[in-house]
DNA sequence: CGCTCGTACAACCGTATCGTTGTATCGGTG
DNA sequence: CACCGATACAACGATACGGTTGTACGAGCG
């Protein structure tokens, strides 16, 4: 399956609440169904309802049925590929500085010519 | 200085844009104006410039006079920020699956064998 | 079988966001 | 200094978001 630039949107927009960030901490290492999670945060329950709902949506959670409840397990896949972008900037970043470098490297062997003229923009 | 958990909120939120991120990825390799930005996304000028105000309020870029333009350039900082968290959920997750790990070791040792048990960190 | 626990969902409200257009400002260039 | 290239900002409309309350459903327990 291919990640098309649009499937970034939904994953980064809920991790920009804090609320749905801790719950994807919480959902990490423990297994809580909603009415559980809903008594950490100082809001209704319909509304962690809801920032769940929009995790499920992102790909950043999922939800199992145990017994009467539906446990909040957070998948690290989606985490990655959010991860995984940011390392293409930072790829991005060290190859332009590496192109700056180069063009260190040719001013340095240009040093005591008379300034090259620059056509720039 | 110390970095606060509502400070991802404008990081994440900037990011959940697709043309917010196209502009943090060419703000990476290149500089150039706002007016030279919008020219490659079918919107208008000032549109664009409101993305570069949120990408500059989230400290994701840093806007430098150069000429009359005032050029744009990606803050790795920032990126880096972002990323760090990822980082902490994945090395939650991982802890997670040593947890799990050892529980499966202690059934097994459970189980008559001689397994020695591991006592690990 | 019936109750109730846990969840889902709809309707609503206030505010924020994303786009538009129009006007104001600021700094170089001629 | 006058002009114009480049940016900033205000106002507006449509839509999305984050919260609330209230109601409905479905699965286990007694």
């Amino acid at each position: 399956m291919q990640i098309t630039a649009s499937d970034f949107d939904p994953v980064f927009a809920a991790l920009a609440d804090h609320t749905r960030r801790d719950i994807v901490r919480r959902a990490i290492s423990a297994e809580e169904g909603i009415l559980e999670l809903a008594s950490h945060y100082p809001m209704s329950f319909a509304a962690v309802q809801k920032h769940v709902a929009v995790l499920e949506r992102a790909g950043l959670i999922t939800k199992h049925r145990i017994g009467r409840r539906r446990v909040v397990r957070t998948n690290l896949e989606a985490l990655l590929i959010a991860r995984r972008l940011l390392d293409q900037y930072e790829a991005l970043w060290l190859a332009q500085i590496g192109r700056m470098d180069e063009l260190i490297a040719e001013r340095a062997g240009a040093v005591g010519t008379v300034e090259t003229k620059e056509s720039k923009r």
